[in-house]
DNA sequence: GAAGATAGTCCGAATTTCGGACGTCTGCAA
DNA sequence: TTGCAGACGTCCGAAATTCGGACTATCTTC
């Protein structure tokens, strides 16, 4: 850390930060709670259902802590854990109903964030950033299979 | 969380995540062993010191916690807390010598993460990156005193 | 079909987080 | 000046989180 004047890290992690609370206030307010771990690792939930290490590693945790956090995504129902149709040690920890209606109901907040950093940066470098941002993940992603 | 595609909570905190962690894993390497926690507090610590409650709201973290790991940073040599010339309520915390090691330590795995960052995208979208992102900053950060 | 790797889980201990309640000190108001 | 609301940080203790070790089931390879 530290890199006085203007800190990369901050840079990226201060905008992150707030996207996350606002996200997480929205959907606390509708009803469903969240804490941050958990949301960190839902937010990395693919569409079609994702294997607890594929998370593991995603996410940087190891196996044990993502299998607790899933524990308690599913107690509380946002997602649920299927067989996996390709390999039967595995399974596929999948968004279930509950955990959609929580994406839907802090999806507008989600939207007005974005469209606060839109009107404030201007159509182009909103553009440039977005764009900017997912070349850079190319090389940072530690599970790029994912990504890409 | 959720917004298909290009979800833009990810592609900032990956590439985050990506530097927290190359920086964090030289400090290690040199013997300056860190958690991420106490990182996440450490480089928010000012030059010419912090208060802890600053940390606290910059970090979104209670007082309690911030107290707790500047309390680890302190014993392991990181941080020194001093008296607040302006307030005898107030104790500032400041980088220590050795806090001040563990970054010199790490600071040229950071400059060449950076580096590479510059390489991929190229001279142009790299300085429009920072310079977006600075703004980005003006309006998301919760602690805007201190980074403008 | 035996050996080795991989998916996920169980167990339990260490660590971390943080609400509540306090004691101290400041700064404003009367 | 005195009084007092409020801000600064700390102590205490409970709850939650993290995650190493060890294990079973299953897949892969030779």
């Amino acid at each position: 850390m530290a890199d006085p004047e203007p800190n990369f890290g901050l840079l990226l992690f201060i905008p992150y930060r707030h996207l996350e609370e606002s996200v997480l206030a929205a959907a606390r307010g509708a009803g469903y709670e969240m804490s941050i771990s958990q949301a960190r690792v839902f937010q990395r939930i693919d569409a079609e259902g994702s294997r607890l290490s594929e998370l593991a590693e995603a996410a940087q945790v190891p196996k044990q802590t993502v299998g607790s956090i899933v524990d308690q995504l599913e107690l509380a129902g946002y997602v649920r854990r299927v067989p996996d149709p390709d390999d039967a040690r595995a399974r596929l920890v999948a968004v279930a109903d509950r955990g959609r209606a929580a994406i839907e109901s802090a999806a507008p907040v989600l939207a007005e964030v974005v469209e606060t950093w839109r009107e404030h940066l201007g159509d182009a470098d909103f553009a440039d950033l977005r764009r900017i941002l997912a070349r850079l993940v190319e090389i940072t992603d530690l599970d790029r299979s994912k990504v890409r």
